[in-house]
DNA sequence: GAGGCACGCGCC
DNA sequence: AAACGGCGCGTGCCTC
């Protein structure tokens, strides 16, 4: 399809153009910029259009404001890859792009699990249009100066073309894979993510540092320890002692074997049944290694200068599951340890809610398996850990008496949906083949509705080849041959888990949409944060911080009773100056 | 020197 | 006999 390119840059002639811009029941969207950063780079050229007629606006002449109400209107907005283009108009133009449409999150739901990469516009262009697509132009708009040339514009104006076919392509897949549920509410959530990454998330560099360098202090005096332990095997060479490398698997395996200590790995498991005084040094030793390397100085590199926040980018679909993941820093594995946490703070005047889903998966199981035990306990706001210990061991079970059968419990409840068989089990609670399979028979014994859900759930997977959420995500499995079994077993554990994991994610997902709205609908000072699968934390002004927390608690627990709609949503709420749990 | 893998480990 | 689901990151170590 020919470009019939309509070249904006006076003023002028955008305001010509709006009234056939506004007739068109929907556009493709897509800008230029001198960079990925919205907070360090500009954007060029702005493109909306369709097929028939494509408007190319000079960004650097033109002002958009004219286009604020088809961009924040009702009508759909096709985008490749949505956020980065919401994040970029939302920051250099004040506008918030809404009701978008992403031909990338799509082709996600669509291929989840069939495909790992290859969701660039450029990837799928050729597949569906039959259009290859050179992106070397894109390049040329980095460092670009005066008039464009042609050869830029028509590249601005296939992009949007291609997206707009590429969404006409999919709508018909989407329906006949019974996905358009899942493909609205990823889109929808587009702008949430899109909120979050812009608006960053303050963190106190100082404390951040104390941590450090405390841990950093912690880790030598281990070292030296380790270094004490193993001085009998040290490996000589002709200069002397040659040093251990402890961050080296098989540096530090070799050197346990000259302890006589023949391990088959170094991993945590693996080293806690030996008895031996270095094992402890080591664990000390990576601990604090940890800190220093992952959440050393490097991970205060991702500060931005301009405001003190880190502003990470978030993988809308970055697990199979549906879940969310997160990078440039991961903000999803920061320690759970009050020190860490408390380092994310709100400025002055404003105060941090941490909101959370409590035993939002277990809830979800409860729901999918309709136990008998799990929906009571919920339902009377019992203590389910307890509940089931006292069940599996016919002996009375609380928090207080009889604790370990409860840590027991606990430990068998969160395997469950991971399909943990007797051997993790036995390794995980430090117990013998024998005792975890017998444990995990009583446990099945006890809840026979759990068992049948979740083989139900493994066996349907191999049917059909694929898993689901009760939102409709779908998870696609290549089906292994009957006689591999090992294929089949890791394929069956993530089919047990996926409902459960997916579902969570779907239920996040649509509490930040409805967070979100609430926060522009009221208009409150308020800005998202951060997102950990259950969990949300939200800065807000002090002065209204009460009814923030009130309404965000009220939105998740909506989202919650979209899914669950036997069992009870229950979620805590945490007002502090820092991040909390 | 870059790129990719395995390992180990932080989170839910 | 047996691998517990989903991630990202730093390090070591190997290949090219």
């Amino acid at each position: 399809m020919q470009p019939n390119i309509s070249f904006i840059d006076e003023p002028q002639k955008l305001l010509n153009a709006l009234p056939e811009i506004e007739a068109m029941p929907i556009w493709a969207v897509d800008t230029e910029t001198t960079g990925l950063d919205p907070f360090e780079s500009e954007v060029i050229l702005l493109q909306v259009g369709s097929p028939l007629k494509q408007y190319i606006i000079d960004c650097r002449k033109v002002a958009v404001e004219p286009l604020r109400s088809i961009l924040e209107g009702d009508k759909p907005k096709i985008l490749h890859n949505a956020k980065f283009d919401y994040k970029m108009i939302s920051h250099h133009f004040k506008i918030n792009l809404e009701n978008m449409v992403d031909t990338m999150l799509i082709e996600q739901v669509l291929m989840n699990g069939k495909m790992k990469s290859g969701f660039g516009l450029k990837d799928l262009a050729p597949r569906y249009l039959g259009i290859e697509v050179d992106k070397s132009e894109r390049f040329s708009f980095l460092a670009h100066k005066g008039d464009f040339s042609l050869s830029q514009l028509e590249y601005a104006a296939r992009d949007i073309i291609s997206t707009y076919l590429l969404a006409m392509e999919q709508l018909p897949r989407l329906h006949k894979e019974a996905l358009e549920d899942t493909a609205r509410l990823e889109c929808l959530t587009v702008s949430s993510f899109g909120d979050i990454e812009l608006n960053g998330f303050y963190l106190d560099q100082r404390r951040w540092l104390t941590i450090v360098e405390e841990a950093k202090k912690k880790r030598d005096a281990a070292r030296i320890a380790l270094d004490q332990a193993f001085e009998a095997v040290h490996q000589k060479d002709l200069f002397g002692a040659v040093e251990i490398n402890y961050d080296s698997d098989q540096q530090l395996k070799a050197a346990l074997h000259r302890l006589e200590l023949p391990v088959e790995d170094t991993s945590r498991n693996t080293l806690i049944k030996i008895k031996h005084p270095a094992i402890d040094r080591i664990f000390e030793y990576r601990e604090q290694q940890k800190i220093v390397t992952t959440y050393g100085e490097a991970f205060l590199e991702w500060v931005k200068k301009y405001d003190g926040r880190l502003h990470p980018d978030f993988h809308q679909l970055g697990a199979e599951s549906g879940r969310v993941s997160c990078t440039r820093p991961n903000l999803q594995n920061i320690p759970s340890d009050s020190d860490f946490r408390a380092c994310f703070t709100a400025p002055p005047g404003r105060k941090l809610i941490t909101a959370d889903y409590s035993g939002c998966e277990l809830r979800i199981l409860a729901e999918l398996s309709r136990d008998p035990t799990f929906i009571d306990t919920f339902r009377n706001n019992r203590d389910l850990h307890s509940i089931v210990a006292t069940q599996m061991y016919h002996k009375p079970v609380s928090k207080k008496e009889n604790k370990e059968l409860r840590d027991k419990a606990k430990i068998i409840n969160f395997g469950l949906a991971y399909g943990m068989g007797p051997g993790a089990l036995a390794i995980t609670l430090n117990a013998t083949a024998k005792d975890a399979e017998a444990l995990l028979k009583g446990y099945f014994k006890t809840f026979p509705k759990i068992k049948e859900y979740l083989e139900n759930s493994a066996r349907e997977a191999l049917e059909r080849g694929y898993s689901q959420t009760m939102g409709g995500r779908k998870r696609y499995f290549v089906v292994p041959k009957e006689d591999d079994r090992a294929a089949r077993g890791a394929i069956e554990r993530q089919a047990k888990n996926m409902p459960i994991q997916g579902t969570n994610a779907d239920m996040i997902k649509l509490a930040l949409v409805f967070v979100r709205r609430e926060i522009n609908h009221r208009q409150l000072d308020v800005k998202m944060v951060n997102t950990v699968h259950d969990e949300v934390v939200v800065e807000s002004a002090e002065a209204q911080v009460d009814e923030v927390a009130a309404m965000v608690r009220d939105k998740m627990i909506e989202a919650g009773e979209y899914f669950l709609r036997t069992i009870p949503v229950d979620v805590e709420c945490t007002i502090a100056d820092h991040w909390s749990k």
